[in-house]
DNA sequence: CTGCTTGCAAAAGTTTTGCATGTAC
DNA sequence: GTACATGCAAAACTTTTGCAAGCAG
C-alpha cells in the first residue's frame, strides 16, 4: 500500500505535476477505498475528514488529473454521477463490473476474458483496441438465492 | 420502417400507454437516425423541425418511456450526457461499440461475441446475466490509415 | 369525461470555470 | 521567485419535477 501511494507520486512528478498533500489525500482515500466505486461527492466527503480545507473542485480537478495519467478509470453505471476506479497495477484494461440490478451491487472481474473477442474485433473490424468497458447487468449470487 | 413504428406503436398501446403526435415523431426521428447516437438534446432538436411546440421535458420523458419498454437502450460514452440507441429487433442483449479515440466515430457491432465469457460469468462468479454494455476504445481504420 | 400527457418554468444535481490567494519546487 | 494549485463562489450543463392546461381513448 506505501508502495502504490510511492508510485502513484512517483508518476506525478514525472509528469511535472506538484506533489501537494490535498493531492497525497485524495489518493490515499482511493487507496483506503479501492473496492467501493466512488462518485466524485463520495472522494470529496471522505477527504474532508483527514483535510477539512479541501473543496470540491480540488477534488474533481485531481480526480481528472489521475484519469488522464490512467491511474484511475472513469466509469458511468447509469446513475447520474461518474465513479472512480482504481486501475490495478500492472493491468493493460480495465477490469470488468457486475452490477446487480436488483440490489445495486457492485462487484469486479480481474480475469481478462476479452482476448479472444478483441482479436476478432481487430480483424474484422479494422480497429485497434487500446481499452475496454465491460458492465454485465443482471441477478447476483445472494439475490438469487433470497429469491427462491 | 413503417412496420417497425407499426410495431412500436403496438408496444405503447399494449403497455397503456397513448399514442401523442409527440411520441410518434420522436419514435420517427429516432428510426430516422437510427446510426446515430443521438443525446436527449440532439432528439430534442431534430423533434422540433417536425413538431416545433414539443418541449425538451417531453423528449425527456418519451426517452424514458421507451427505454423502460426496451425499445430504447440509454448508453454513456464518458462526454458528459446520455446518448440514446435503438435496440435491434429481436436482439435479446444490447450491441456493442466502437469507440474512435482519435476522430470520436461510433461503430456499431451486432454479433454476439460475449457468449462464452457470460457462461463463464455465471458459472465462476454465479451471477445471473441479463444484459450487458460492452465498448472497445481504440483507433478505427480510418485514423490508423491516415497515420501511416 | 377522465386520467394520462404536455409545455413551461423552476428546481435539482453534477461538473466546470474565473479569479485572487497560496505554495511546491 | 514563478508557475502551478487551491478554495470559493458563480456559472454552465444536463435532467427532473410541479402544475395548470390540453387531449387521446
Amino acid at each position: 500500500m506505501e508502495n502504490r501511494i510511492q508510485r502513484i507520486k512517483e508518476a506525478l512528478q514525472e509528469a511535472q505535476y506538484k506533489l501537494t498533500p490535498q493531492r497525497e489525500v485524495t489518493v490515499k482515500v482511493l487507496l483506503e477505498n479501492e473496492r467501493e466505486h466512488l462518485s466524485a461527492e463520495d472522494v470529496f466527503l471522505k477527504v474532508k475528514d483527514k483535510y477539512p480545507e479541501i473543496g470540491l473542485a480540488t477534488v474533481y480537478r485531481t480526480l481528472e488529473l489521475l484519469s488522464e495519467l490512467k491511474i484511475l478509470d472513469k466509469i458511468n453505471f447509469g446513475d447520474g454521477v461518474s465513479r472512480y476506479d482504481l486501475r490495478k497495477e500492472g493491468a493493460k484494461h480495465f477490469h470488468h463490473h457486475l452490477v446487480c440490478m436488483e440490489c445495486g451491487a457492485v462487484e469486479e472481474i480481474e480475469e481478462d476474458l476479452l482476448e479472444d473477442v478483441e482479436k476478432i474485433v481487430e480483424k474484422e473490424y479494422n480497429f485497434k483496441v487500446l481499452d475496454h468497458r465491460l458492465t454485465f447487468h443482471g441477478i447476483c449470487g445472494n439475490c438469487q438465492s433470497k429469491k427462491d
